[in-house]
DNA sequence: GAGCACTGC
């Protein structure tokens, strides 16, 4: 902050006369001279091995030559002339690099280099689909440029905002970031060059700013993109960004640094892939050289189970024959399990047993966060059954759902790098090298393509882009995958009727919430209730906090009836957001309680972030002292958002039928309904041994018809038990006084339409 | 009488 010379612009530099004392201005002024996005290799190298930071003109520590020394080993490194030649001559870049190469932490400081945007103002972006990514890769490019992370080099996630207006130029940040701000700037201004980086994990957000940034570079002929990503999606980005017909962006290519990883594939198909699995494990812990093991499997039941068989096998081998079998831990991994558990992939395997005996092996059994998300060092043998849960939506009936399907080649590709990180490995696939090649699609399909997308189209409509059919998108979606999500969005009045965007969906935009939940938020201050819905709103965004271990399933159960609600599993939540704040005093509340700190900690942020947006619309925090009718008020304000999501009790098995939908859905067991109500609204349709419902409460058949009279207009229903109940409200409503209601309901009786 | 692939705003 304390440097005077930080208005100095050495963009203009070189236009200054030479300084008065003589002394060749370069030698304080390390970018004397320098024309942004004319810089030579030559120039940056001399920046880097001089005694002077030439962005903070303070002297460069000690650290930061050890640090530079390493960085030259990086292969990016040795092709920094290349770059720098590429950056300079075109607008848009394809660039691929492997595993190990550096680009992540390298290409956006030599783009930094070359595009000087702190003399313009500007700053350089790269993006990361996690927001651990953004924050470890910030932190480590603000040592290698020797500045204080905040400062000159930055990242911002949601909940923090790790920059200095006016300082920081080189920013890190989450794509869905990237994407927030570009609805409130559509040109992205701010931005001198932005990286996308990870691009070939096609995230929803970086295929929409794919989509976004390939028009604004038409507009914006001073802003450069790169899109980095691996080899196999290389061309495809190659052709999408041709500027012109038939001339694809130029290719900048950086070999990786692994070591080799040998393939080997099973004669026949296996029938059980999880049996497989452990049979494969057993036999490279009983056959193989020292090194730790990397099991893929899809879930947490299947890795707890997989583990517990891993370990009772393995101690029954080491019991029978110790001499030759080392000790073996086996370590399950998966996104839920709590941090302190995480760490544990990083334990050292067991040393022998007996002195000089066989050592002791890691077995990490892991989802496919250990594909991505987390790197484990040590590993030289991955198992790889071929498949992983993956997220199927079926627009006909609005549900998405898990599924374990067979995995890509890319996938399998990526996980069996993953035995090459710190020597040579062995990859065992659990699948005939014929169906490897054959059966298994080459890439994992877009999220766009597997999504609900009614949260999209609202971003994109906010975006200023009307016309969804014809956005020029990376892989364009189902036709039938927009429809329903404009329809959704019509429903919720967000979009009229000529499918333009409406002032309230301008708003419901600003939320970072699904549409749904969005709309209720707005429009709970009209029911009085706005501080419980909030809450609602917090508590439906973060994962379940209910704990259930396996085994205290009884005393977990019990501690959750004694904080459930009968009106609904909705106002459950409200009861037990607020027992936390109050018992926040007490540290063993949450434990005693049976509930997840973690997502309860994170319920309150959202609910802090999601308050301030409410403060910008002057949306105020209401609440009713009646209890009775605030109940109520909450069910209604949840219906004038989810009013999509309602079931009708069908006969007394206990069966419910979704409305217009027809599915035959239950209660889920987690459900803490004291009855079976007639009407009921829910949060969540999940397909797992048969069809649930979850997250539900009771509603009223007169709410539906007041405050969703289009959606449950009895002309659009078939014949049944649903309809026939519907008519006795509406026949009720007609005979009564047709004032109707309160003044509260009004404004959202009909969406507008 | 069940489960929660993984991210992100």
């Amino acid at each position: 902050m304390a440097d005077g010379k930080q208005k100095e612009n050495p963009y203009l530099a070189h236009l200054r006369p030479a300084q008065k004392d003589g002394v060749d201005p370069s030698s304080k002024e390390p970018l004397y001279g320098w024309i942004p996005r004319h810089v030579k290799g030559d120039a940056v190298r001399k920046a880097m091995n001089g005694e002077v930071n030439p962005f903070t003109k303070q002297p460069h520590s000690k650290q930061y030559k050890t640090i530079l020394e390493s960085r030259k080993k990086l292969p990016v490194f040795a092709q920094m002339d290349d770059f720098l030649k590429i950056f300079s001559d075109n607008q848009i870049i394809v660039m691929v690099g492997e595993t190990g190469s550096g680009k992540t932490t390298q290409i956006p400081q030599f783009v930094a280099f070359s595009d000087l945007p702190h003399a313009k103002g500007k700053l350089v972006a790269c993006t990361q689909p996690r927001r651990v990514a953004a924050m470890s890769v910030a932190k480590r490019v603000a040592d290698e440029m020797d500045v204080q992370l905040g400062r000159q080099v930055g990242y911002s996630i949601r909940f923090e905002d790790m920059t200095e207006p006016g300082t920081t130029f080189l920013k890190y940040m989450t794509d869905g970031m990237l994407l927030r701000e570009a609805m409130n700037d559509p040109n992205l201004e701010r931005y001198s060059t932005i990286i996308l980086d990870e691009a070939h994990e096609r995230t929803l957000a970086t295929d929409i700013l794919m989509g976004l940034l390939k028009g604004v570079a038409k507009k914006r002929k001073d802003l450069k993109i790169i899109v980095m990503s691996a080899t196999l999606d290389a061309v495809k980005f190659q052709k999408y960004f041709s500027i012109r017909s038939g001339v694809s962006a130029p290719l900048f290519k950086v070999p990786g640094r692994t070591h080799p990883v040998e393939v080997f594939y099973t004669q026949e198909p296996e029938p059980d892939y999880v049996e497989a699995a452990i049979r494969t494990v057993l036999m490279i812990h009983r056959a193989e050289d020292p090194g730790d093991v990397l099991l893929f499997l899809t879930g947490e039941e299947e890795i707890e189970d997989a583990c517990r068989k891993i370990k009772l096998e393995a101690d029954d081998l080491v019991n029978q024959d110790p001499e030759s079998v080392g000790p073996l831990i086996c370590i399950p991994l998966y996104s839920s399990l709590p941090p302190q558990q995480q760490q544990r992939i990083f334990d050292s395997a067991p040393g022998p047993r007996v002195p000089n005996g066989p050592p002791g092996r890691k077995i990490v059994v892991s989802t496919n966060v250990a594909e991505t998300s987390l790197t484990i060092d040590g590993i030289v043998y991955v198992v790889d059954p071929g498949f992983s849960k993956q997220k199927v939506y079926n627009p006909r009936i609005r549900v998405e759902s898990l599924l374990v399907s067979p995995i890509s080649k890319a996938s399998a590709q990526q996980r069996a790098g993953r035995a090459g990180r710190t020597r040579p490995g062995k990859c065992f696939r659990l699948y005939t090298e014929k169906d490897f090649m054959k059966e298994l699609e080459e890439q994992t399909h877009p999220e766009i393509l597997r999504s609900n997308l009614s949260n999209t189209v609202l971003e994109l409509m906010k975006l200023g882009i009307k016309d969804l059919v014809s956005f020029d998108y990376v892989d364009a979606p189902a036709p039938e995958t927009l429809m329903r999500a404009l329809e959704l969005l019509n429903y919720l009045a967000a979009l009229d009727d000529e499918g333009n965007i409406t002032p309230l969906g301008q708003m419901m935009a600003d939320f970072p919430l699904d549409p749904q939940l969005a709309k209720m938020l707005i429009v709970s201050p009209e029911f009085k209730c706005s501080n419980e819905i909030l809450t609602i709103t917090a508590m439906l965004s973060v994962p379940n906090v209910w704990l259930r271990p396996n085994n205290q399933r009884r005393e977990a159960d019990a501690a959750k009836a004694k904080l459930s609600v009968p009106d609904g599993d909705h106002l459950t939540m409200v009861n037990v957001y607020n027992q936390y704040v109050t018992n926040k005093h007490d540290k063993n509340w949450t434990w005693t309680n049976y509930l997840s700190q973690r997502a309860l900690q994170q319920a309150e942020n959202v609910r802090a972030q999601l308050q301030r947006n409410m403060e910008r619309f002057e949306l105020e925090l209401l609440s009713l002292s009646d209890e009775k009718k605030l109940f109520m008020n909450i069910r209604k304000a949840l219906v004038s958002g989810f009013f999509m999501q309602i079931a009708h009790k069908e006969g007394d098995k206990g069966n419910y039928l979704t409305v217009k939908d027809n599915q035959v859905v239950a209660l889920h067991p987690s459900c803490g309904l004291d009855s079976q109500p007639e009407w009921v609204l829910f949060n969540e349709f999940v397909l797992t041994t048969r069809p649930y419902i979850r997250t539900v409460s009771e509603v009223k058949s007169d709410w539906l018809i007041e405050l969703a009279a289009n959606y449950f207009d009895l002309t659009s229903f078939p014949d049944g038990e649903t309809k026939q109940a519907l008519k006795r409200a509406w026949a009720k409503r007609a005979g009564k006084d047709p004032s109707r209601g309160d003044g509260a309901d009004r404004k959202s009786k009909k969406p507008k339409h």
